[in-house]
DNA sequence: GAGCTTTATCTGCAAGGATGATAAAGTTCG
DNA sequence: CGAACTTTATCATCCTTGCAGATAAAGCTC
């Protein structure tokens, strides 16, 4: 069925050029703004005059406007650009298993009201709250506002082209069509994301200047469950349409405890939250709330809470030892409530990982918190505004077109 | 020092599309060889007379040759079109930590010659000889020929941009400067690359044609040690620029054999040949050479050889089952030796992939062996071929130009 | 204020693919 | 046999892209 002659090769044309070119400096634009286009022509390497081209396209487009002139460097004076924030509004929307939160954010990505309810209910009775909420504040506050898609963070297996959420443990969901009750409810364009993979596209977009080169980077989101989103080539990784879990049930100890996969020591047994509770209530008979009073408690001097959140980052350490090595990405970010002990964690995990490192000294490898303190949330931000721009997607078209074939001969010759 | 201003951005002009459309072309006409300049115009969606300018210019430029007509279907017959071998050949080394092959391979990626010899003594000396027997198969057979690169597949860490062999545990190698050696023993550019990797990459351009459409691949090999290369997006994963180790030192069992790295429980320690071989020894008391020995003792009914086969089989379904939920590839390939023994092995492998797998029934995932003998060896061949083409190299600094960044605002809203 | 630098624009050009007409070489069928 | 139709490949023309170099605008320096 999946007959190679039946698969249209996607070629490029003049089109697809400008459309690129436009997309660079768009981004260009938003990342380094103010920017005169002479520094455009510096960072791009195009001639002067191809540059003026391409941002006055862009200006009569409304995605970029011309501000005052900019202080002279010994000549003619710049003229700064600016990303017009006002041209593309998204929603984002993320969903936790105790609350969810709800967002909106201009064409910069940056966050403009943001609102949190608690996560109750059957599942679509609550996503039509959820969106009867977010109808109210658009119809306060942003009655004018156009916006251009909603970007959906949740915690579970997302079948990305239906937008439903396949199945959700941590939340108790399974075969929701979020994507088209939001849609018929909001009506706008809705795109569904894994929670960790929208926090991995956070610090991505969000993540510290230093790190603007990284292509490759690990999130390990630690919440009720744990997650892990994969950054590759700049990319998001998502698999297979259907399936991409994260490695939150790789296995690490044959004898641990019990999962609700049905297998024994998932990372996700060892290391999520609801595991951390889980820990500390074994050894000193209390329970207590969340991660974060547990912190506190370790912060004041309990020495049970300091233990249990060491336990932790060795389990951490574990499984980030064993991604470390096989993925190899150029950044490690923690996120989730337990990243706030980072003073506590942070050592503890470094030294599991390069314990295990063959090569220490010579890997560059960064672990760090997450840089936003909901990271899926802001990443459901650059999940909804991606969208707004077509070249990924081309991007991908032209490499499946570029992948060779080889018919191998009749017999191998064998050594 | 990283500084964002410093980055250069590579933008796409007319010459990007030219070379684009004309490597797809190269790339298509040789998967479908013989083809028509129609049927390029069908598979691509291009006028006529534009795939008629492309193909003449890579005729021009002695890439492809026009063949004799084909029959008519009805009206003016085509004149079919070839990718002319003889345009680029390349040299393909996989060096094995018992015997290591060369081969020469054409521009259609095809094997013409192939020979072995065993790998011994100091890792410079050994690879000194080997470029001399190289170069003496050259002389006798391929005087005429111009080769374009050198491709080779080693086990253990590569530098990739130095083209060094960093270690390799399993070699007993350290810091061995294989393209310089080898550049300069035959005037050829080196790349040089891992087993595990390059084994992915072949599966990629010699596997199955249904798999056409494949962009997601988890290689894992199964020699003296244990290697994984993961293709991504059609794209070997690299990971930072030196440090991919695979996830052959990923721990599955903390309480596992001692590994080489220090740690217990590696995968390496339960499922690669060393371990099987170790483990009938264990139960037997008899030594035994190699995998493919085991393999056939098991056919012959041998009850401690098949067990031994079935628990490395649990042991591969295991790893894979922690990387097939954590990574969704589309596809699985298991290479090596032991791959020699699908019967026995690849319903276990299955089968523990599954029982790990929270939804079994709704993911597509496909496992299977190796499509060729010795998967290190022809992977070495697109790994020196592909630097015969740019566009790869060109696609990822458009990714990487696009990437965006937003400046967080000084104070995060808390929730 | 002359000369220089920096910034932005303007005008013509080369090269890519799109378009539609046309030629070439068969088949089909009355 | 030959007119009509198909399939295949080419040609001349057009639009769009980025490129190049000249030119204009606006400030600094001495």
């Amino acid at each position: 069925m999946k007959r190679a002659d039946n698969r249209k090769l996607h070629m490029v044309g003049l089109r697809d050029v400008r459309d690129i070119n436009q997309t660079v400096f768009l981004h260009l634009i938003r990342e380094r703004q103010p920017i005169s286009r002479a520094e455009i022509a510096k960072a791009t390497g195009l001639r002067a005059g191809t540059v003026s081209a391409i941002v006055n396209r862009l200006i009569r487009e409304k995605l970029v406007y011309e501000g005052v002139a900019g202080p002279s460097s010994g000549g003619r004076p710049p003229k700064y650009l600016y990303v017009n924030a006002e041209s593309a509004y998204v929603i984002a929307i993320d969903i936790g298993v105790r609350d969810s939160v709800y967002a909106v954010s201009d064409f910069n990505g940056r966050l403009l009201t943001q609102r949190a309810m608690l996560t109750k209910g059957e599942p679509e009775a609550f996503l039509r709250s959820l969106a009867g909420e977010i109808k109210d504040l658009i119809g306060a506050q942003y009655a004018r506002t156009r916006f251009k898609a909603v970007g959906v963070s949740i915690p579970g297996l997302i079948d990305r082209d239906e937008g439903t959420l396949v199945i959700s443990p941590n939340l108790g969901w399974k075969d929701i069509p979020v994507r088209a009750i939001l849609e018929e409810e909001l009506g706008y364009p809705v795109y569904v994301e894994n929670d960790a993979n929208a926090a991995a596209f956070a610090e991505l977009w969000y993540g510290p200047l230093e790190e603007v080169g990284v292509r490759t980077l690990l999130f390990v989101l630690v919440v009720e469950g744990l997650g892990t989103g994969l950054i590759i080539n700049g990319e998001l990784h998502v698999g297979s349409r259907v399936g991409l879990g994260g490695f939150g049930h790789m296995s690490l100890d044959p004898n641990g405890p019990l999962c609700s996969c049905g297998r024994r020591g998932c990372w996700e047994t060892l290391a999520s939250n609801r595991a951390t509770l889980t820990r500390y209530r074994a050894v000193t008979g209390t329970s207590i709330g969340s991660v974060t009073d547990l912190i506190s408690l370790a912060q004041q001097g309990d020495q049970a809470a300091l233990e249990t959140l060491r336990a932790t980052a060795a389990y951490l350490g574990e499984g980030i030892a064993n991604l470390a090595h096989g993925l190899s990405p150029e950044t490690i970010v923690i996120g989730g409530e337990i990243a706030g002990a980072w003073q506590i964690i942070g050592p503890l995990i470094r030294e599991k990982v390069q314990s295990r490192y063959i090569l220490p000294s010579r890997i560059n490898l960064n672990i760090r918190p997450a840089s936003v303190q909901r990271p899926s949330l802001f990443g459901a931000i650059p999940i909804a505004l991606q969208h707004c721009f077509h070249p990924a997607q081309r991007f991908d078209a032209l490499k499946r077109a570029v992948t060779p074939r080889i018919k191998l001969p009749a017999k191998v010759a064998g050594r």
